[in-house]
DNA sequence: CAGTGAGCGAGCTTCCGCTTGACTT
């Protein structure tokens, strides 16, 4: 039976992903077959450069390894199929993909068809597969470009900061620029000079349905120097405080289109404190079990059917007056939109089962897809003046009150930031020309706020916007910059601040001075030495590649391509020619691009010292390399920088290693190294605590230390063999393991560790080596 | 988990965009 099947293979269909192809057989009917590529089959050589310079740009392309056996399946499926129908993607990938499977399956024109959907329904794709095309060169030749171009710019530039900078370094067209907007964000927030302002606000007993209440109101002026704040409540004293005005109007909001992968990855992380890799990671779940349509995508558009099914939805659960069906067009620079928005595959399932990142996501994409295909809500705006009879300025009071609901049953889009404290809610009823009670008048300092540091999911917005990376690249760009060490995720610790208020009450004017603790603020990110080190290099010499428009401009040029307006190794070879040669420029000049900057002197020695770049991170440099005198090094600590480090700071951390003293007729050495400041005592190594100064430790403490340690470890000793002391079982942070001589073994969890003789820990031991010998070969 | 850093200079590193898999017989 298996065997008649495969012999009446009639046609085989090639979409670019599994889960995909899984649902649409279910579409064709036992006339079809249909598989997967995994994506793109074929790349550019990864030895060498992969592009012949001399010879018209000519691309050497090579199938990708981990995708030998998707060929030779393919292949073979091929081999027995009257037609091949091409459908990966329309876009620019997508069109690449099928001419190169062409290529690498050697496909016959005659019977092969290309075909295109951008919604996964049944008619969709048979109406697709009622138009086929034949491929389109011109856009296959834009995605040549494409690739071209971004691999000449990463393989031209990588090795020059090898050489300039240190090894194993990169620079590519995208993820130099999201370094550079770290960077600069970075400089910003530095040259950021926080200004004081007052801003004075009221507050009046009122009357409503409960008895009594509080009503607010404020300057929209600000005074900027406290004197002015402080004449101003002065000329409040004596005054009287009328309703002047009361204009309500009515307002709408519209919900937010459905999700692309960029907003999810920024509504994940606000509203679920998801990072992007692990959005992704979930989506993906969430795609492959058939819940959610396709998380890769830049659209926002949804399908017919999914649009009448929101409406059925919407009307049966809250009654047809929330239903409105709305069509998005896409905004963002550069989009493609080969798929639908991120939507649930059945709307009409509002919770799904699954672990809790799963049902969460799960929750935001059905709220926020039906949402987007619900009514305005209506909002009532109401906005009180108050006149004060001493003074020009008037007092402000807004109040908001939904009268209709609509989507805002559902879902709300949350903010990047927090908002400026808007009290607004209901407001009492007032008559025009009422008199107002005051119970006090504050005038409280405020300052203005530095630019928020970017979090991966603010960053993805921000390369969006500018059109650089791909639904694809977005969490990759991410990890690499990070990877690679120009980034790191860290926390902003919010910083205790003094601030003025002063108060109006019962005719006097009090001043107070009050502590306020700025917000802590999870995941930031924040330029390493080195990612600075890179960016300034980069910036001085690849202006042009490090410019914010320089994906958009090449795009341009892409989309002519696509056009067939340019052939595309004409447009390569206008942008390589002068690229080259200022690769070849800045390859000569005898740039320090080590970021060596002179401190000082050494107040002692006379010597200079320097702060650069060295191997493992940045160090401070005592004297000069040409002189027959070894200069001294040391590495700075984990809170200093290259750019803030002073000649103090630097005198300091040559004050390393110190001599503490004897111990144990042993001397005792504080030192500082790679993973902080340690003590040295018989070729053993002890952590200082958080609060130990190295500088300034004594040897008692140093001594009280090495105890602990020994204590610990003697603590941690599950079992140790008289007959071998190099074997032991020892307990660690991530379970019991076995050491021997410098290498540990997990133990096996069906193992009882108190039980393992010295024989059975050699055997594991054994066991875990060859284990690991095998992976290692396999991986090459 | 390990406590370096120049110089000498083998052989290595690197891009962006598409997609998931993962050992045996």
């Amino acid at each position: 039976m298996k065997n008649l099947e495969e012999i009446m293979i009639k046609n085989l269909v090639i979409v670019e992903s599994p889960a995909k192809a899984k649902t649409i057989e279910g579409f064709l009917g036992k006339d079809f077959l249909v598989k997967s590529s995994f994506g793109h089959v074929r790349d550019l050589a990864k030895k060498n450069l992969g592009v012949d310079v001399d010879n018209d740009f000519e691309p050497a392309y090579e199938i990708s390894p981990e995708k030998a056996k998707v060929i030779k399946d393919l292949k073979k499926d091929a081999k027995k199929a009257k037609m091949i129908w091409l459908a990966s993607d329309e876009d620019r990938e997508g069109e690449a993909i099928s001419w190169h499977l062409i290529q690498a399956l050697g496909l016959d024109e005659e019977k092969t068809k290309r075909i295109v959907f951008h919604e996964i329904t049944k008619s969709a794709i048979l109406e697709a597969i009622n138009n086929p095309r034949s491929i389109d060169k011109n856009l296959v030749d834009a995605q040549q470009a494409r690739r071209v171009l971004d691999r000449l710019v990463g393989f031209e530039l990588s090795p020059l900061l090898w050489k300039k900078i240190r090894p194993a370094l990169s620079a590519g067209r995208v993820q130099s620029v999201a370094v550079r907007l770290i960077v600069e964000k970075e400089e910003d927030i530095k040259s950021f000079k926080p200004v004081s302002y007052y801003k004075v606000t009221a507050h009046f007993y009122v009357k409503n349905a409960n008895g009594q209440s509080i009503m607010i109101a404020e300057i929209l002026q600000w005074f900027d120097t406290r004197q002015k704040a402080q004449n101003f409540l002065t000329n409040c004293i004596d005054a009287e405080f009328t309703v002047e005005n009361i204009e309500t109007k009515p307002t709408t909001k519209s919900p937010a289109p459905p999700f692309t992968t960029s907003t999810l990855q920024q509504e994940a992380s606000r509203k679920l404190g998801f990072s992007v890799a692990n959005t992704m990671r979930v989506a993906q779940q969430l795609y492959e079990s058939g819940k959610i349509t396709y998380m890769r995508t830049d659209s926002v558009n949804l399908s017919n059917l999914a649009l009448s099914k929101a409406k059925t939805v919407i009307t049966n659960s809250y009654g047809a007056e929330y239903s409105k069906t709305r069509k998005f067009a896409t905004k963002s620079k550069g989009a493609q939109e080969a798929h639908e928005a991120i939507r649930p595959t059945y709307l009409e399932t509002a919770s799904i089962s699954g672990d809790t990142a799963q049902k969460r996501l799960y929750d935001l994409i059905w709220k926020r897809a039906i949402a987007s295909q619900m009514s305005n809500a209506i909002l009532e705006k109401t906005i009180i003046t108050i006149d004060i009879s001493t003074v020009d300025e008037k007092l402000i009071a807004k109040g908001e009150v939904i009268t209709f609901e609509g989507f805002l049953k559902l879902y709300l889009e949350s903010q990047d930031e927090e908002m400026n404290e808007a009290s607004e809610g209901v407001l009492p009823k007032l008559t025009i020309g009422e008199r107002l009670d005051l119970k006090q008048m504050n005038a409280s300092q405020r300052f203005t706020k530095p630019p928020y540091r970017y979090s991966e999911a603010t960053l993805v917005r921000k390369l969006e916007e500018l059109g650089i990376g791909r639904p694809s690249t977005y969490a990759p760009i991410i990890s690499t910059i990070q990877r690679r060490e120009y980034v790191e995720k860290g926390d902003k610790q919010g910083a205790v601040k003094e601030f003025t208020t002063l108060t109006l009450m019962d005719g006097k004017i009090n001043e107070e001075i009050k502590k306020e603790k700025a917000g802590f603020v999870k995941g930031r990110l924040f330029p390493t030495d080195i990612g600075t080190l890179v960016n300034t290099f980069l910036m001085k010499n690849f202006k042009n590649i490090m410019n914010y428009n320089f994906t958009a401009d090449v795009e341009k040029e892409f989309d002519e391509i696509a056009k067939g307006q340019q052939a595309w190794n004409q447009m390569i070879n206008e942008f390589y020619s002068p690229f080259h040669k200022q690769v070849e420029e800045t390859l000569k000049s005898s740039d320090n691009a080590k970021g060596e900057k002179l401190l000082g002197q050494d107040p002692e020695s006379g010597k200079n010292i320097y702060v650069k770049l060295g191997r493992y991170g940045a160090i401070v440099q005592l004297g000069d390399t040409d002189n027959t005198v070894k200069p001294r090094f040391a590495g700075l600590k984990k809170n200093q920088s290259m750019e803030s480090i002073t000649l103090e700071d630097a005198l300091d951390l040559f004050k390393l290693p110190r001599t503490l003293g004897d111990h144990e007729k042993n001397e005792v050495i504080v030192a500082s190294g790679r993973f902080g400041p340690y003590i040295r005592h018989k070729s053993s190594f002890y952590s200082l605590g958080k609060n130990d100064d190295p500088l300034t430790i004594q040897l008692s403490r140093a001594i009280e230390l090495i105890a602990e340690k020994r204590k610990q470890d003697k603590e941690n000793i599950i079992k140790e063999f008289k007959e071998d002391k190099n074997v032991k079982v020892l307990k660690g942070r991530y379970g019991p393991y076995i050491s021997i001589e410098k290498s540990n073994y997990k133990i096996p969890k069906n193992r009882d560790p108190e039980s393992l003789t010295l024989k059975d820990c050699l055997e594991i031991a054994e066991q875990i080596k060859t284990i690991k010998a095998k992976k290692k070969s396999r991986k090459k």
